[in-house]
DNA sequence: ATGAAAGCGCTAACAA
DNA sequence: TTGTTAGCGCTTTCAT
């Protein structure tokens, strides 16, 4: 048969007849774990082959119930952190069987309601959120048509979602104590998006640890993780008297905390960490570059990533599971960006 | 109704039920363009929102042989021009209408392999290829398939596959040309992958800018467009004596451009540009960054992905329409990262 | 404009 | 182990 003339969308029935088997024959062949004898895999798959036949899944998923998609809502790639943790979740995924549709939402409420409705429309079996800015309403709406949700570092004081994030509290405290074993006594914090809980816990952990060091914090600007509010609030802080501005600053991501550092010395002149100190929290892959060596805490991204597969794996395989959420360790990555305490032993 | 006994799965038959009216008019009115009364559709969407009704768009692909998902496959996302990228494109495509299914290979062909055959069980409408390393014959078992496939940022000499791709040629001989005039006679070249299309036309082009001035190229290494190949072949090239070292270096991408400036300043003690001139090429975020401010040719994302993206639309939705590929031109970006070129015009 | 009926490609009882 | 049969939830003629 010409190649030209070949049928485009050969299904198990096609494959069937060219086997001289029953069609159910030719869906057991591509049922992992289904009962077949040999020979009738042998000829089905030569069959099968020779008419380039693929299984469809979007009709299997009519009525297994299981579409092995999952959605995966996210803000933004600009943060370094985000493109690492979307190709290892993505990769994990597949791993485990699992197809990732991916969606981006910025800001607008409104590209988020259809994010939603894709993922209902296209059955998703589980949805991972990223994004910074989906309010807890999308949560409702996909549990409640049985999809399961993990939020990706982030949580939410309601225990009914899963959630995996790191140890963002212990975070701040660490980088008080390191701050202030250093010997600094301006301390300053600049801050991500007012209303997400990484930033809420970094800042009460960060305050907390002060605290226990008998300091306050000098001084406090915002930039909303992102590099031009960061930027400019690196000037608010920093372009003054040297007997004004703070001695150090934990920022609290390395995006914006890479931001800071150029602002800081091409700008206003100053030397990191001579004249500043700067500690920000990620440990993106340019924070280890020697134009920066940025002194940082990692968030652990294969650990992050598994947590999350697993979270959300385990309530697609067994929806009675409860929701669960896990908090993973983050670990002072020290490098040259803030001053070295003496003995530093974390 | 208790809210805990809802049936989870509704469908249009549930729907129709509560509305009193047929089931074929509940699709009728979820199909954009149908034949539908303004009373049929009140009535419907109401029924539809009470039940919390979505249409199920796997079980409508079935009929309509469209799944509107397109598949992604991507190499990895390290090199800060591809979160960009990945990140336009799946917002482009939602705009027109279809969901990203996202995959990502590094190097094994039968990772790339599972990867087709996913796209072609999920009937994706189309596929686009970044990564750099799928053979054709990829392309091919989709083409047969039926399903369009477009290369993105690489070219076969094959002219039956779309493809878009930037003005490699001319923009090696841009940079050959800007080096040239700004007074370097030791040239050198920091090759890409040898095996793609990219690296070898920006090569090309480059020579011949450089024979066009009359030069000839002084050196070449190759950094695999990874950053720690890129990092050693930086120290290859240059940790020798001044008079037997290069005084220009065109780098084959930035992500590896960054990488050999931080060789260059902080192991060698080189300093840039003075005692070498340092050019990349893509214009990814951190080259604007004042600790880099690497002159470089930029990839103009936007038009790239749009064209990716129109080739793509075009053959799903016209399947007699032929392959065609685009070519879209380069901007050279002149920062500080090498010597300015007294009246430089372009 | 609406309803009845057929069928998209598959999986899963059920029989044999 | 294999074949027969009945749907999964939808779109789309075809009547009305």
């Amino acid at each position: 048969m010409p190649q030209r003339l070949m049928k485009l969308n050969v299904n198990s029935i096609d494959v069937a007849k060219l086997a001289g088997v029953s069609q159910s024959a030719v869906s057991r062949v591509f049922t992992p774990g289904a009962s077949v004898s040999q020979a009738m895999r042998d000829r089905v798959m030569q069959a099968a082959a020779s008419l380039g036949y693929q299984p469809n899944r979007l009709a299997g998923s009519l009525i297994t119930h299981r579409s092995h998609l999952i959605g995966i809502a996210i803000a933004f790639l600009d943060n370094g952190f985000y493109p690492m943790a979307v190709e290892r979740l993505v990769r994990r995924l597949r791993d485990v069987g699992y197809h990732s549709m991916v969606f981006f939402d910025r800001e607008h409420a409104s590209s988020a309601d259809d994010t939603v409705e894709a993922f209902l429309q296209y059955r998703v079996d589980g949805v991972l959120l990223a994004s910074v800015s989906l309010s807890s309403s999308w949560v409702t709406a996909c549990e409640r048509s049985g999809v399961p949700v993990v939020l990706f570092n982030r949580t939410q004081d309601d225990p009914h979602v899963s959630a995996v994030s790191v140890d963002n509290l212990e975070g701040g405290r660490t980088v008080a104590r390191f701050l202030a074993a250093g010997g600094h006594r301006r301390i300053a914090y600049l801050a991500g998006r007012e209303d997400v809980s990484t930033q809420r816990d970094r800042e009460v952990g960060f305050r907390q640890g002060l605290a226990a060091a008998g300091l306050a914090l000098f001084d406090r600007a915002v930039g909303h993780y992102a590099l031009d509010p960061a930027r400019q609030a690196a000037r608010d802080l920093f372009d003054r008297p040297a007997d004004e501005r703070p001695d150090a600053v934990f920022v609290a991501s390395d995006h914006m905390a890479l931001g800071v550092m150029d602002v800081l010395r091409f700008e206003l002149g100053l030397a990191v960490p001579h004249d500043v100190s700067v500690v920000g929290f990620d440990d993106v892959p340019f924070a280890g570059a020697p134009s920066y060596r940025l002194t940082t805490l990692r968030q652990p991204v294969d650990h992050v990533v598994e947590d999350a597969v697993q979270l959300l794996v385990e309530r697609i395989e067994r929806p009675a599971l409860p929701p669960r959420q896990t908090r993973v360790p983050v670990e002072l990555v020290v490098r040259e960006s803030a001053r070295i305490p003496d003995a530093w032993t974390g």
